[in-house]
DNA sequence: GTTAGCACTCAACATGGGAGAGTGCTAACA
DNA sequence: TGTTAGCACTCTCCCATGTTGAGTGCTAAC
């Protein structure tokens, strides 16, 4: 299992090349480009070997070879010194990181943006904090003879509205007894230890003012059902398209089909949550038979040493995952800070 | 410039021809699909005279014609018919608009899915009124020690959220207060409007309490500097995947880009807000060079009478406008309504 | 163990007819 | 005078065929 260093420079050649061209790499470019000190006859014996032993393949006789799941995987783990980015790069980064930072979804999207921006591909950004976390402040806001408008404010820096139907009988200065009652009760709490166990304890301090009483428990079911788990952000998904993989319109559109189940990616990048530094799944690794030639690099953020969520970046196989890796570490480590920052905590 | 019956009929054949097939008609098809008694060859002198008058064309000598931008002008001001809604359809949009709705975003998402679920085009749903409308509440809430949160309610149904850093001696009871001379103050006011007025009075409202008042005239800034203008939302971009005219990749890109362009769109539909009911523009007819060969249909939706955005369908110039028409002024009505209903007024 | 030489394979590209769809024109017909 | 059949013509599309070039595997010599 194990290459000898020959092998290994071959296989990194084929790689790097493959990489930056797209095109099945030939042993009379090997010999070329990266000067190994061997003719192209002894590198096509290598090659022999190579494919033999599962690290590289051959679309057709006679074509070059390319490299297969196994190969980018060796790569990865053995071969691969990771890239590091450009002056002007870090300055671009830099700039856009000092820039005033408003909310928690500003961040992630201005995240995806940027992953995107730096490497051509999709990025991925999740949280898991997405209506999680601790009961900060709610407030209702009267809004019409039978609306009202429930805020909600958790301490990652989420806030949930939603409008619900009141009884014409409520008015503005009841909808102000019931937040002040609601912030007493919930204040601090975790979301989702709210639900069952202060219910009641607000159903009485409310029974005080018996007309408000029917909608009451309404209201809380509804307030507290804030919507929980995940969410996704996208950045660049129209990057695939100048991969030369995706210039056909029937993969793009499977492809842009399975972005759209947030679901499945949230599955992807929370098997990687655990995980220490950034990750890679290549190829057939990936969880979806449709996505057997896309690779995913990933890595999780955290806020005060809890883990808050994953970004990631797609590309084809193909990808350059040097480059990758870098830059996902490093906005792994951005994100971070900028979110410590943002929710005054220091970890 | 008027045309003779067989005329309209020939070219209502062959523009009803060529928006099912998106293949060039020919006068043999004509005569055969569409039994307008004559023979192919009476049909090929009537549309020598159309392509004469510029209402089709032909893509190469041995091939059928193609309805130019003139044609489908002249189709859908004088020969379409608005199509009818399948049973299936209407019950379906009956479930989604029923199903209770929950903020004034979500609405505009579900339009756009709609719209392009039922249409396979590509849905725009405009808003104008996004952080504009009258003031209903503000509300300060603690983050941290260096952190606060204002949320800002419209009557319009937005909410505004924003983190700003604040000296780290104010209390979270400061911030009670300020909320609630903030919101005694604005009360009602229409967001344009307050920025200059009452921040004096507010300044001397909170002087007595002096240790908040070096920020609160920042605060004020910020918290009503909220993002104003329009807002898209877009439904169904990968539709355009489906039609044959954007089978290459090159096209897409270049239309994708263009869809990025908020401000593009933005004033493409704003162009349309005084129209009244439903409006086309057809190819050229668009102001962007690159979407010439596209085409939108497009109406503006109301609350209590007052325009408060708009909705469109974009596709290719090929696109079944019969349809595309009537989607739009059905939702364009739901839409209203339901906005109506969301913000407790009646008009 | 390495390399040169060579026969072999296969995709990609160009070339060259048909086949088919569709036209415009002309002349005959009602 | 408007309509139609007939026919020559045009042009794309498709397929079969040939050519080129990149790349391989094998063998024999170094």
């Amino acid at each position: 299992m194990t290459l000898d260093a020959r092998k290994q420079n071959v296989l990194l050649a084929i790689i790097q090349d493959y990489i930056a061209t797209a095109e099945p790499v030939g042993s009379r470019t090997i010999a070329r480009k990266y000067k190994l000190g061997v003719s192209p006859a002894t590198i096509r014996n290598e090659m022999a070997d190579l494919e033999e032993m599962g690290y590289i393949e051959q679309p057709h006789t006679s074509a070059g070879r390319i490299p297969s799941d196994r190969g980018y995987r060796y790569y990865v783990d053995h071969l691969m010194k990771r890239a590091e980015l450009s002056l002007d790069e870090e300055r671009m980064l830099f700039n856009s990181y000092m820039t005033k930072v408003q909310d928690v979804g500003q961040v992630l999207r201005r995240t995806g943006r940027l992953l995107s921006q730096l490497t051509r591909y999709t990025a991925v950004v999740l949280t898991n904090h997405y209506g999680k976390g601790k009961f900060k402040h709610i407030q209702l806001v009267h809004m019409g003879p039978q609306q009202a408008m429930v805020v909600v404010v958790t301490d990652a820096g989420g806030v949930h509205h939603r409008i619900i139907d009141i009884p014409e009988s409520i008015k503005p200065a009841d909808l102000e007894t019931i937040s002040a009652v609601l912030n007493q009760k919930l204040q601090g709490k975790s979301i989702e230890n709210i639900r069952l166990t202060l219910v009641k304890e607000i159903y009485f301090e409310l029974a005080k003012q018996k007309h408000i009483l029917n909608m009451a428990m309404d209201l809380i079911r509804e307030s507290l059902a804030v919507q929980t788990g995940e969410k996704i952000f996208l950045g660049g998904v129209f990057n695939i398209l100048n991969q030369p993989e995706f210039h056909n319109v029937e993969k793009v559109k499977t492809l842009l089909g399975l972005l759209e189940q947030e679901q499945m990616l949230a599955e992807i990048m929370a098997d990687v949550m655990d995980a220490e530094g950034v990750t890679a799944r290549i190829g057939e690794e990936m969880v979806n038979e449709q996505m057997k030639d896309c690779s995913m690099v990933m890595s999780s953020y955290s806020v005060g040493g809890k883990p808050m969520g994953s970004i990631g970046l797609l590309g084809p196989t193909r990808m350059d995952y040097a480059r990758a890796f870098t830059v996902v570490e490093y906005m792994t480590k951005n994100l971070s800070l900028v979110m410590e920052r943002l929710l005054g905590r220091r970890s």
